[in-house]
RNA sequence: CGGGGCGUAGCGCAGUCUGGUAGCGCAUCUGCUUUGGGAGCAGAGGGUCGCGUGUUCGAAUCACGCCGCCCCGACCA
C-alpha cells in the first residue's frame, strides 16, 4: 500500500478525552474514531488489526472443533422471556421496538438464540458434542463506557456455545475451549493467565477468566509466577486426546481475581512466586449446565430413547477489546509496537527522498518483491520530512522498517530497523528482500 | 445511578469572572529555502463559540432549560 494513496489520519496531539495509553494511541495512530460514548468507527489501520485478531480467534476455534455460524445482532424479546432474562438483564440491554411495535433488542449475548437454534435442529445424542460459535457485534448499554475500545458499549465478541449429553462431556468441551484460549492469546503475543472466576448472572459452577497482565489493567489479580511463563500447547495438540493434564497443570496453581482472592492461600506461596498485578480480562468461559436448555426445552434423544436435557457452556472472547489489551502490553513512548501476528502491515518502507530516481526505483523494487512474497508493505512515498516519517512509522507500530535514504541508496545499501528493539542494520536491498521474503522475522 | 468537570477552527487550548469587531499553537493550502528523527520565512483558507429561550442597544461572555462528552465511585465481556 502506498501511503500517498492510503487513508491513515494520524494525530500529533493527544485528544483530551483519552486517559489510558491504548486509547490515546488508538486515536493518535488513526485506528478508531469515537462516534458516540462507547461507540467507535474503525479506520483502515484499525480494521486491518481487528481482522487479524478475528482470524486468529477463528482459526483456534476451528482447531478445537467449534463450528462457525453467524447470528443476528437484533433479537426478539420473546426468546429472552423464555429464559427469564428479559426482565433480569436490566438497563444494560438496549431495547428497541420495530414498526409493528414488537419488542426487540440489540443482543448483548446469544445464549437464548443459540439454544433456540439448537433445540429446533438437533434431536439426537449422536449429533453431540456440538460447539457453535460466532463472531458478531454486541451491545451492552454500560452506565459508564470508558478506556476507549476496552470498555465500549458496542464491541466485537466471539462467543461459543457447547452442547453435551452429560456433565462429564460438557467438562471435556470446557477444557477444549480452555486450551484453545491459551493458544489464541499466545498467538497474539500475549501472556494470558486463566483465573478462577465468579460465574455472575450467567450462572453455573465452573468458570475461568483469561487475564492479560498489564500495568494499566482494570482489576487487581493474584497468581503463581509459574503460570505466566508456562508454555502453551502447540499446533499439533490433540483436542480429542488428553486435555485434562494441560488444564489441571494450570488450575492447580493459585490464580484469582480480586473478587475470588484468598489472601491466606496466596500468602502460602513462596515469596518469589507471588505475583500481584493489574490485569485485563480478554476471555471468559462458563460451564452452566442446564440453565438455558431446561428453561427453553433443549433436549435430545439419549441412547436409550428417552429425552435428555443438554448440558451447556459458553465461551467469550472480547475481540475488539483485545486490540486495546495488545497495545497496553506492547507500546513505548513513541507509539504502538505490534506483535507480528496482528500488525496491520508487516513492513514499513520509507523513501527518505521521494522524487529522487535512485531511492524511488529502489523502493519500487523492494515494494514489488515483498508484495510478491505475500507481505503487507506500507510504502511511505509521501513528501513529509524525514523526522515526521520516522515518527509516524513508529507511532503506528509496524514491526519492521526498511529505510531508503539517498546516501545509502547510491552506495547500494538500505537500513532495516526493528520497531521493538530499535536495532538497525545496513544491508543490500537484495539481502533485505531475502530476509523478509523468507518471513524469517 | 451518586459526585465532579468540560463543550470556542481538524487537534490542543486562551478569551467567559468584569457583555462591545472571535484569538493562539499545531495541522491544512500557496510560494521560496531546507532535507537521516515531528524545519524556517512569507502569505492564505477554515468557526451556526453544543442547542434553544430569555435579559440587553449589543451575548462566546449574564439567566433558565435541554443535549453531548470526560473523570471518580458503584456495575460489567
Amino acid at each position: 500500500m502506498r501511503l500517498s494513496r492510503y487513508y491513515m489520519p494520524l494525530m500529533r496531539e493527544t485528544p483530551a478525552e483519552a486517559q489510558i495509553v491504548s486509547h490515546r494511541l488508538m486515536l493518535r495512530a488513526g485506528l478508531i474514531r469515537q462516534m458516540s460514548a462507547g461507540i467507535y468507527a474503525w479506520l483502515p489501520l484499525g480494521k486491518r488489526v481487528l481482522a487479524k485478531i478475528e482470524q486468529i480467534v477463528r482459526e483456534e476455534q476451528n482447531r478445537a472443533g467449534a463450528v462457525e455460524v453467524l447470528m443476528p445482532t437484533i433479537q426478539s424479546a420473546d426468546l429472552w422471556r423464555e429464559s427469564g432474562r428479559y426482565d433480569a438483564y436490566g438497563a444494560e440491554m438496549l431495547r428497541i421496538k420495530d414498526r409493528h411495535d414488537r419488542e426487540m433488542l440489540y443482543g448483548p449475548t446469544n445464549e437464548e438464540m443459540i439454544t433456540d437454534i439448537f433445540r429446533s435442529t438437533v434431536k439426537s445424542y449422536r449429533q453431540l458434542p456440538l460447539n457453535l460459535y460466532h463472531i458478531q457485534w454486541k451491545f451492552r448499554d454500560e452506565v459508564r463506557p470508558r478506556f476507549g475500545i476496552m470498555r465500549g458499549r458496542e464491541f466485537l465478541m466471539k462467543d461459543a456455545y457447547s452442547f453435551d449429553l452429560s456433565a462429564e462431556d460438557a467438562r471435556k468441551s470446557y477444557r477444549k475451549m480452555f486450551i484453545a484460549y491459551l493458544r489464541t492469546f499466545a498467538r497474539m503475543g500475549l501472556k494470558s493467565v486463566p483465573m478462577r472466576a465468579d460465574t455472575g448472572p450467567i450462572g453455573g459452577d465452573l468458570s475461568h477468566e483469561f487475564i492479560i497482565l498489564a500495568e494499566t489493567g482494570e482489576s487487581q489479580v493474584f497468581c503463581h509466577r509459574d503460570l505466566i511463563e508456562m508454555p502453551v500447547p502447540g499446533e499439533d495438540f490433540d483436542f480429542d486426546g488428553d486435555t485434562e493434564s494441560v488444564v489441571n497443570q494450570r488450575t492447580s496453581l493459585y490464580a484469582a481475581t480480586e473478587e475470588m482472592h484468598n489472601a491466606e492461600a496466596f500468602a502460602a506461596l513462596p515469596d518469589d512466586k507471588q505475583v500481584s498485578a493489574r490485569g485485563i480480562e480478554v476471555g471468559h468461559i462458563f460451564y452452566f449446565g442446564t440453565k438455558y436448555s431446561k428453561a427453553m426445552g433443549a433436549k435430545v434423544a439419549g441412547p436409550d430413547g428417552t429425552d435428555v436435557t443438554v448440558e451447556m457452556g459458553s465461551y467469550g472472547v472480547g475481540v475488539s477489546r483485545l486490540m486495546g489489551a495488545i497495545i497496553e502490553a506492547n507500546h513505548d513512548e513513541n507509539g504502538i509496537i505490534w506483535p507480528d501476528s496482528v500488525a496491520p502491515f508487516d513492513v514499513g518502507l520509507i523513501d527518505l527522498k521521494p522524487g529522487d530516481p535512485v531511492t524511488g526505483e529502489l523502493c519500487a523494487r523492494i515494494y514489488r518483491d515483498l508484495t510478491q512474497a505475500k507481505l503487507d508493505v506500507l510504502y511511505d512515498d509521501t513528501e513529509e520530512r524525514t523526522g515526521a516519517k520516522f515518527a509516524s512509522m513508529d507511532l503506528i507500530g509496524v514491526p519492521w522498517q526498511i529505510i531508503v535514504g539517498p546516501k545509502g541508496a547510491t552506495k547500494g545499501v538500505v537500513e532495516i530497523k526493528n520497531r521493538r528493539t530499535g536495532e538497525r542494520a545496513e544491508m543490500t536491498p537484495e539481502a533485505a528482500i531475502a530476509r523478509f521474503a523468507a518471513k524469517d522475522m
